[in-house]
DNA sequence: AAAAAACCTGACCAAATGGTCAAATCGAGC
DNA sequence: GCTCGATTTGACCATTTGGTCAGGTTTTTT
């Protein structure tokens, strides 16, 4: 994908805020969401390609000159929906708790990723779509921190084992069951809703997903007698 | 997307062909198999929007109007990807059989959906695809036969819980566990090539993903004592 | 209230894209 | 080797798409 567009003298100061965490200024603070808003949608829905430049603007409620004034690319936004997302994705695996109990601990990451395919699903599905699409944006994370973490949470599980708190199962594996059901809620939610005719959004259709995930991985992580 | 377009006379028989099962001759078999598989390659990787014709006649080893002699359209490349993906998709589940013995039963099919994970990463990813963005081609059939076939499984699950084989847990919620985490290994393939460094394609691999699963399913869903 | 900076737009452009078509080539049966 | 339908192609087209730009309007600063 492309460079960030040259400054010209005109939105220097923008592209150069582009880079920034904050924004110069309240308008800016608006327009920066309102777009970043309307292109997870799209995004989320086609993907980077699929994607239009000038959609993501009308729903974002301005003309395709004015997003382009803000994001010089559609690259920029991108990546910047995607930057955005990254650590809210991430957030909930870092909180495993080495020290807490098995039970618990699993139980609360659970249901954080249940929350999370229901509040941000477009969130979960852009997620996938980069993914899947061989990650071109979002590699270094996957190889570093990302592969750092589930590291780290692997030897969490381990050691759970070598403390006879749950069975020696590859801990890679269930941390991949984990992400898999809880984000299939979100990334599915079409088909999810084809068959049940709900959805993770609904409250007792959530509590029925957690309710059946928690059983089903607490009672077979359960050691053996 | 479009109907098929206006039969000229140029091509009314190959028209009338596409609709057919059997190609006529056998030209015609092994182009509309290189541009199925070349097409299956892109609409995976790309989604419906991001998958380029040129691109897939490339691929195909042929130009885009020869491509475009075969399939009068994109959207009829696309169908026809997809209606030749749907048969083998939803087979492994049609298996599972009531008056077998739970644990066999549900060995074979997570071992038979893993195995289309792995010998076919590109068809469940464009299945993926195609859910994601609101399954607007196959709607139908997940609302028809596949919520049927889901119900109809959901009653061997309850049967075997009342004849004490299984736990009582929510059916479907049971499906989708299965359906989610044999399907992440080809959807997040290069999510998981980051993190482990190899793929579900790799036997040894496939091997550890089947004895966790199964461990964690099969012993989950033991009846309590 | 000027000046400066930030914000916004419509007109415009080059490249890409899905698709058409007339004409050339191929290949099996006679 | 002729014929006729099947196959293949390159030239071409209309539309879409990402992006530019000059200039106008609004907001902030002084």
């Amino acid at each position: 994908m492309d460079a960030p567009r040259n400054n010209t003298t005109a939105n220097a100061h923008v592209a150069k805020a582009n880079n920034q965490v904050a924004p110069r200024t309240r308008i800016q603070e608006k327009n920066r969401a309102r777009i970043l808003r309307a292109a997870l949608h799209s995004f989320s829905q086609y993907g980077y390609r699929g994607a239009r430049v000038d959609q993501i603007a009308a729903a974002a409620g301005m003309s395709k000159s004015n997003l382009l004034y803000y994001f010089g690319s559609k690259s920029a936004i991108y990546k910047a929906v995607l930057a955005d997302l990254l650590d809210r994705w991430l957030t909930p695996l870092r909180t495993l708790d080495a020290t807490g109990d098995p039970r618990t601990e699993l139980t609360a990451y659970i249901d954080a990723k249940l929350r999370f395919s229901a509040a941000e699903p477009e969130a979960s599905r852009l997620f996938a779509n980069e993914v899947m699409q061989g990650a071109p944006q979002v590699r270094d994370v996957l190889e570093g921190p990302l592969k750092t973490l589930v590291e780290e949470k692997s030897g969490v599980l381990r050691q759970w084992a070598r403390e006879g708190k749950v069975r020696d199962i590859a801990p890679v594996h269930l941390i991949f069951l984990i992400w898999a059901t809880t984000q299939h809620y979100a990334d599915f939610a079409p088909q999810i809703a084809a068959i049940t005719g709900t959805s993770i959004e609904d409250d007792t259709f959530r509590e029925a997903a957690r309710h059946t995930l928690t059983t089903l991985i607490l009672d077979g992580l359960a050691p053996r007698s």
